[in-house]
DNA sequence: GAAGGCCCGCTTTTT
DNA sequence: GCGGGCCTTC
């Protein structure tokens, strides 16, 4: 698309100088493209920065390979990250002022916020018994309801002073014991990130000043996925002669409500706060007219077909059983490849250009046994992920090194002592005089112990860790030694990703950029794409098949119940997914399902599917 | 308060 | 298809 001439409308939002605008950008109108041309353009005229703030790490890192590859100084006066990355920079820099004198770790793994408020249950004596008295379930239950409701406070940036007005009393104490036990821990979650960077904007007005000055111009991308907290974060960042900013987003496209955002801030705060100018772009230049007609008659009206040329195939099919979908599925891939060239597909297929989404991963399970079975090459899209660690050594690894990089951490202390099955130790210097010389166990505590805070020696020393693994100098069983290299050369390549992107380094600070997903390596494994609508959202593929559109898985069973937003949060997402596929779609669905506990149920067409 | 019967809900999506 | 909650009954 790089070489396409943009369009009049795509210009006119390119050179719009200064003031705010919102872009209505429908799926596939070149925004991503609009948005960089745009940042490129202002870089040149202001001796300032620009901000650039997206969703995922995925996205942030296609917006910095696209202005890379305009110029590759731009990357100098650009921030591009995603929102809780940005606030984990300014919390890296600025968190004394409200109290963190070290830098806090950021506990992304949900394991542990678990472990936490379970602790924060405990220490509410109204909330105690009630806990006691359910079962293994229930407990995991209401403790992923109690995290709910703590995520809740701070995404909805909910004051102390204000906490009683909104919330009973009993989850107000639940809040500060969760707060206090995360303070003492010195660790924050990703719902911190953003409360408490605006608290500190709030309470230092000087440090957002400073922002302030600093960045000239804000781009903010997906604005339809904003919530309070991001909003929030995002209006102290401005002033009244300082509003520069740039929203692009499409308010079909809005499916992270549950997690409190809404396409509102973009629609209506946005637009009574700054005033912007808007334009619309909706002119598609990704899929063929079959998808598009299929689109609009998902959403009326969400594309224009103007400049489509291509026909294209869409196809909707039904069929008696998953098995048989997944079967027929299989065939159409194989029949694909086989033939190599289709019309309306330039070049050669090939696994990399199919997709298989889903609106839950369940559903990609039959599919995935089945590819396997026909070896045919496929992977899992994910979200970017911190560390996945198979050994033992590893994950004692992972653990000390946060026990290192924060001595109050004794969550992760006691994690650590419990895999090396010691007690009554505090410290990594005691544990190593626990471990049997020359085990891996103990030169890995020792690896850990010989790091330098500013990770200067951390290649060296992996490396010495791993070929020591390789010359069999360690006493591990086999097993444990050839899954333990791979970690260790995974925990390298963490390295040497956040040593690419980072200029201040530390180990707290990898071990943060490990939490936010920033150091995984987005080097596509080849073959088939498996996704789930939500992690596909922003990419494309040549032939895409939605698979599992029977009622009741999607739309999922529970929004159908809920209704309302939640049901037109599955119509937009059923519309991201139908507008991934670029030049073929197929839409297939089971009329029957074997539940997990063995019955057959009846399915029938989705209700979101045109009639 | 124990035994027996009926009903309900089982696996969402992510920084 | 199964475990658990909840209701009825003695």
């Amino acid at each position: 698309m790089n070489n396409i001439m943009l369009s009049e409308k795509q210009k006119e939002v390119v050179s719009f100088g200064k003031g705010s605008l919102l872009v209505k950008a429908s799926a596939g109108s070149g925004k991503t493209r609009v948005l960089t041309e745009r940042i490129c353009m202002l870089a040149k005229s202001t001796k300032r920065r620009i901000l650039a703030i997206t969703f995922s790490n995925r996205a942030s890192e296609e917006i910095k390979n696209r202005l890379a590859s305009i110029d590759d100084t731009l990357l100098e006066k650009v921030y591009v990250g995603t929102f809780h990355a940005f606030c984990n920079y300014v919390l890296e820099k600025h968190g004394a002022a409200i109290g963190y004198k070290e830098l806090p770790h950021v506990f992304s793994e949900v394991e542990d916020r678990m472990r936490i408020v379970e602790k924060a249950i405990a220490d509410t004596p109204s909330l105690r018994h009630l806990y006691e008295s359910k079962n293994e379930k229930q407990r995991n239950q209401y403790k992923s309801k109690s995290l709910d409701v703590i995520s809740t406070i701070k995404r909805e940036v909910i004051l102390d002073e204000d906490l009683t007005r909104k919330i009973n009393d009993d989850e107000i104490l639940l809040y500060y014991n969760y707060r206090e036990i995360m303070s003492s821990l010195n660790a924050i979650d990703f719902d911190d990130l953003l409360f408490l960077t605006y608290k500190l904007f709030i309470s230092n007005t000087n440090i957002a000043a400073l922002y302030r000055r600093n960045f000239e111009y804000i781009f903010v991308d997906e604005a339809q996925d904003l919530n309070r907290a991001q909003y929030m974060v995002l209006r102290s960042l401005t002033s009244d002669e300082n509003k520069n900013v740039m929203f692009v987003g499409d308010s079909n496209q809005s499916i992270y409500g549950f997690n409190g955002s809404s396409s509102d801030f973009m629609n209506l705060d946005f637009i009574q706060d700054y005033n912007p100018k808007v334009f619309v772009l909706n002119e598609n230049y990704r899929s063929t007219k079959t998808i598009l007609k299929y689109a609009n008659q998902i959403i009326p009206n969400s594309s224009s077909l103007d400049e489509v040329v291509l026909e294209g195939v869409t196809k909707e099919l039904c069929f008696e059983s998953v098995e048989k979908e997944t079967l027929w599925v299989i065939d159409k891939i194989k029949l694909l490849l086989q033939q190599k060239k289709v019309k309306d597909i330039e070049g050669e297929i090939c696994t990399e250009r199919i997709a298989i989404l889903a609106r839950n991963k369940y559903v990609l399970l039959p599919i995935e046994e089945r590819l396997k079975k026909e070896n045919l090459p496929y992977y899992y899209k994910s979200s970017s992920k911190g560390l996945e660690l198979s050994s033992l050594s590893g994950s004692i690894f992972n653990l000390a090194l946060q026990v290192k990089g924060n001595s109050k951490d004794r969550l992760h202390l006691s994690q650590l002592l419990n895999l090396l099955k010691l007690k009554n130790v505090v410290s990594l210097d005691d544990i190593i005089k626990r471990l049997e010389n020359g085990s891996i166990y103990f030169e890995t505590i020792l690896t850990i112990l010989n790091l330098k805070e500013d990770g200067s020696n951390f290649k060296l020393c992996i490396r010495q860790l791993l070929s020591k693994i390789t010359n069999k100098l360690l006493h591990a069983d086999e097993n444990e030694l050839h899954i333990a290299y791979s970690d260790f050369n995974e925990i390298l390549n963490h390295w040497l990703n956040y040593e690419k992107r980072t200029l201040d380094r530390s180990l707290i600070s990898f071990r943060n950029a490990i939490a936010l997903g920033q150091t995984f390596a987005n080097n596509e494994d080849k073959g088939i794409t498996l996704s789930t609508v939500h992690t596909m959202k922003g990419q494309e593929n040549d032939i895409v098949f939605l698979i599992g559109m029977d009622d009741m898985t999607f739309p999922d069973y529970r929004a159908i119940e809920k209704g309302g937003v939640e049901m037109q949060q599955e119509k937009n997402n059923l519309y991201v997914a139908v507008t991934r596929a670029k030049r073929y779609l197929f839409v297939t669905y089971p009329l029957s399902r074997i539940m997990p506990w063995g019955e057959v149920k009846k399915r029938v067409k989705s209700r979101l599917l045109p009639k």
